[in-house]
DNA sequence: ACTCTCGGAGACTAAACTGA
DNA sequence: CAGTTTAGTCTCCGAGAGTG
């Protein structure tokens, strides 16, 4: 018999190493080596759900069986062929059809049987339908799909992708294998970073050693379980270290013992909060993108996406739709701090002025926002914008300035980059709270934790005491025009906060049972939901009225918490977690960002409307 | 007895790099 | 510029919680 559906995946596919040892997960192992060698044999375990137990039957089922089956249901073998880049013969290749074989030691065909199986890697479908994507479960290639034949649903269509970030400058890459007439040391994972040289100082042009030293010194790249943005940010020298307060991430080297290994760092890529920066080369070359690659870092109208170049970029930042992406995984949060952190910047810079140093120009008020602070500190140098935001500063060299065009209110970004001799120090510490989120313009507005004073906007006169700062600074609060969506989202509620509530769905059995009336509006406003998720999907249906599917796939929370009140789940853009408007994900809507060098954001996550 | 939720491992694959 | 490496994004497994 053949073992088919969803469940045959968690045979064929060794089980992800569970935390504890799962009987159930043993017994699937010896019956996906039993699968391997093609003597497939039902899985007998008493351990395995009814689920598990329900794939295996074939043919039409009784709608118990229907329902018994869960979501093990199991896409036609023959639809799964159809799967673009997997055919295999086997029953495997229905599920588990090794991808493009980076790893071929998953590849079970005529693997041993005896031995512990390889892990058979689980093939996906390359777009799963809304449906399928909402609930996390297994899609077919068919539409409609599988499960969505199996359940009734309509409005069966491929969920959208969202275009991969470009722009975002990586490490030297591992030294690609080089044989050598000796073999080598050792096998598996050749780290050229043994831990000792964690915190290194990047050595572009080492050479070779012998067994492999590769590259050996640079701040050591992504180990496969950990992040590369974390273990490769030179500002994890703790700035206390090197003299300095700014702690803002932004590059501040002093000069001293560190310059020289600073200045190597410096020559290449730099990390700030997990996003690389550009090398100074790059900048000088005036690539009009700081950052970025030119994927429309240079303001200029590319026409999708504007990856934000470095941090700071507006919001969102991701879709080539041009439509604001409330599924980015990693935009919220992040935002929130580039903001903080491009005005950090120019605070510092601004502090910079004031104390003495060598950046000869002086900011001034802007006069098209009284809440805006024009950072145009660099005015004398012909910044034609009202306001620059100090993308990039390291103190060796430049001041890299990305600036925001707010001359018009047009909330456009245009990003030009000063270079400047600058042999200035700073040592700034600026606690900024937010207090507001414009969601309609995606404004921030950042209202200083001083009191306004004469000595905004003045920088001759000196402020009181600041703290933080070393020398006396201004008070301000500064408005930063961020750049909006290119492609509006569809005008969606106003304000776009609407509270709902976590109801949990009614089952599908109750769902589909014949009284249930599909598509119909959830307790809260689904029928908004709908129209939003319908506009921001373009999925087609109008109205709530004619939506067919089950009320599960309409539920508000499914619906559109993200759309709703612009708060998603941030570790899964995907989920988006239904809340309250008070709320962010499952966090409260006054959120602390400790992790921002105590700045405060208060209110809500920047989203567009 | 199921169904639903969702954390997170793993898959996929395009962008970034590398070396010739 | 082809090949390799890396990592962004997605799929969906499977454990646990909730429902009827
Ligand atoms: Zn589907
Ligand atoms: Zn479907």
């Amino acid at each position: 018999m053949m073992t088919r559906g969803f469940s045959d995946t968690a045979a064929a596919y060794a089980p992800r190493q569970p935390s504890r040892l799962n009987p159930a997960s043993v017994r699937l192992s010896i019956s996906n080596a039993a699968q391997q060698r093609g003597t497939v044999s039902m899985p007998t375990s008493p351990l395995l759900s009814h689920q598990r137990d329900a794939m295996w039957q074939e043919g039409p089922r009784s709608a118990q069986a229907f329902f018994g089956l869960s979501e093990a249901s199991l896409p036609n073998p023959d639809q799964f062929h159809q799967d673009q880049h997997q055919q295999q013969p086997s029953w495997t290749a229905q599920h588990y059809q090794p991808a493009l074989p980076q790893t071929h030691e998953f590849e079970l065909e005529d693997s041993p049987p005896e031995q512990e199986v390889p892990r058979k890697k689980r093939a996906q479908v390359r777009i799963a339908c809304t449906h399928c994507q909402k609930a996390c479960k297994r899609c077919s290639n068919t539409r409609p799909c599988e499960r969505c034949l199996k359940y009734g649903l309509k409005d069966c269509v491929d969920s959208t992708r969202k275009p991969r970030k470009t722009g975002v400058k990586r490490g030297p890459y591992k030294r690609r294998d080089v044989r050598y007439d000796s073999p080598p040391l050792h096998t598996g994972y050749n780290d050229p970073y043994p831990p000792s040289s964690a915190s290194g100082t990047y050595q572009p042009t080492a050479t070779y050693g012998s067994e492999h030293s590769l590259t050996p010194l640079s701040p050591r790249p992504p180990q496969p379980p950990q992040p590369q943005s974390q273990s490769q940010q030179p500002l994890s020298i703790p700035t206390d270290d090197i003299g300095l307060g700014l702690g803002l991430g932004l590059g501040l080297y002093p000069p001293g013992p560190l310059q020289h290994a600073l200045s190597a760092a410096l020559s290449g890529p730099r990390w700030v909060h997990g996003q690389r920066l550009p090398p100074d080369s790059e900048i000088a070359m005036g690539t009009g993108t700081s950052g970025g690659s030119g994927t429309g870092g240079d303001g200029s109208a590319s026409p999708g996406v504007l990856y934000p170049p470095t941090p700071g970029g507006p919001f969102p930042i991701s879709l080539n739709t041009g439509i604001a992406d409330p599924f980015s995984r990693a935009v919220s949060p992040i935002r929130a701090k580039l903001e903080l952190d491009l005005h950090r910047a120019a605070d510092s810079i601004y502090q910079l002025h004031h104390s003495g140093d060598s950046i000869h120009s002086a900011p001034h008020h802007d006069a098209h926002s009284p809440h805006t602070h024009n950072h145009t500190l660099l005015s004398n140098i012909n910044s034609p914008n009202d306001i620059t935001t100090i993308e990039q500063w390291d103190n060796h060299s430049d001041i890299s300035v990305e600036q925001w065009d707010n001359t018009n209110n047009n909330n456009s970004r245009t990003v030009e980059q000063w270079n400047i001799n600058n042999s200035g120090n700073a040592n700034v510490n600026v606690n900024v709270n937010v207090d507001q989120w414009d969601n309609n313009n995606i404004n921030v507005n950042f209202t200083d934790p001083f009191p306004a004073s004469p000595h905004d906007h003045n920088p001759a006169v000196p402020s009181p005491s600041r703290p933080g700062t070393t020398a006396p600074g201004p008070l301000y609060s500064s408005t930063t025009p961020t750049t909006a969506p290119p492609i509006p989202l569809p005008p969606v509620h106003s304000p776009a906060m609407i509270a709902l509530k976590r109801i949990r769905k009614p089952s599908l059995k109750t769902l589909m049972a014949p009284g249930s009336r599909a598509g119909s509006p959830g307790p809260s406003s689904s029928t908004s939901a709908i129209s939003l998720s319908s506009a921001v999907f373009g999925q087609g249906h109008e109205t709530g009225e004619q939506l067919v599917s089950p009320m599960l796939f309409n539920q508000p929370m499914s619906l559109d918490d993200e759309a709703e009140n612009g708060s998603w789940d941030d570790s899964s853009a995907l989920r988006l977690t239904p809340s309250t408007g008070g709320q962010i994900g499952d966090a409260p809507a006054v959120v602390t960002m400790e992790e921002m060098g105590g700045v405060q954001f208060d209110g809500m996550m920047p989203f567009p409307s």
